[in-house]
DNA sequence: AATACGATCAACCGCCAAGTG
DNA sequence: ACACTTGGCGGTTGATCGTAT
């Protein structure tokens, strides 16, 4: 039997409030990230030491950036799902600014939909086959499809199997023969501040040898996969 | 005006891996 | 080597809002 987290039967779940928001933000700026297990106690929440932890990161940090996704951003996350699949804490670590959950949300809200409208399987990359050449390239309005029902037509994946989707998008990748339209994505000019993302990116990608070299490879855009989706 | 429906997103859940004793 | 704790992650849920009927 797992234990909780936390004890569950005295804490508060749900939205959170002003107040608990403006506890957590003092009791960080006095003591810093860290113990996210004693922090509710010593913070005075009655919350889940997991839940002021995504709190934190996700919503009250002092270095988000809020509001829409830029084109750029979007092309970004769009090139690194190709590369990784759904590993929204790696990707999220390549756009300043935005968490995991908001790229996450992104992408099965608005992202989703806008390569479905393309014509392409959003799971790994390729050219949706069901679909004629002239809806690819011409008008959208033809898809009908809602997040909520691509959602459930999705197969569960476990965590094993991350990196069988990576390779599976990568495959479309260096597939030449799956024909994607023209998405006129350039990575070289998308990255916001590389020098910066990258490098401090790197140090958290130490483990992730394989990853991180295409990756890289990917994004220096010498990479003749990439030209695929020129 | 009522309500049904879809889209969005904040938050939770369960699992896994790393760290520690 | 093992058990346990903790932090982190991705998947999923549910509340809320906007739009269509």
């Amino acid at each position: 039997m797992r234990k909780p987290c936390c004890d569950k039967q005295d804490t508060n779940k749900g939205a959170w409030s002003k107040q608990e928001d403006q506890k957590l933000i003092d009791y960080i700026r006095r003591h810093g990230e860290g113990c996210w297990r004693t922090l509710p106690q010593a913070a005075g929440l009655l919350r889940c030491g997991k839940s002021c932890r995504l709190r934190w990161i996700n919503y009250l940090r002092p270095d988000l950036k809020r509001g829409n996704f830029a084109e750029d951003e979007e092309d970004l996350i769009i090139k690194l799902h190709a590369l990784l699949g759904n590993r929204w804490s790696l990707i999220a670590g390549r756009l300043p600014g935005r968490t995991d959950n908001e790229v996450k949300n992104y992408w099965n809200s608005h992202l989703r939909r806008k390569l479905m409208n393309m014509g392409i399987d959003p799971n790994n990359h390729r050219l949706n086959q069901s679909l004629t050449r002239s809806q690819n390239l011409g008008t959208s309005g033809s898809a009908t499809s809602s997040a909520s029902k691509d959602r459930a037509s999705q197969p569960m994946k476990t965590k094993g199997d991350h990196n069988d989707q990576v390779s599976d998008a990568g495959s479309c990748l260096e597939d030449a023969t799956c024909g994607l339209p023209d998405l006129n994505l350039d990575l070289k000019i998308t990255i916001p501040s590389p020098s910066i993302a990258i490098s401090e990116e790197e140090r958290k990608l130490n483990d992730e040898s394989t990853i991180s070299r295409d990756l890289e490879c990917a994004l220096i855009s010498t990479s003749p996969t990439l030209l695929l989706f020129r």
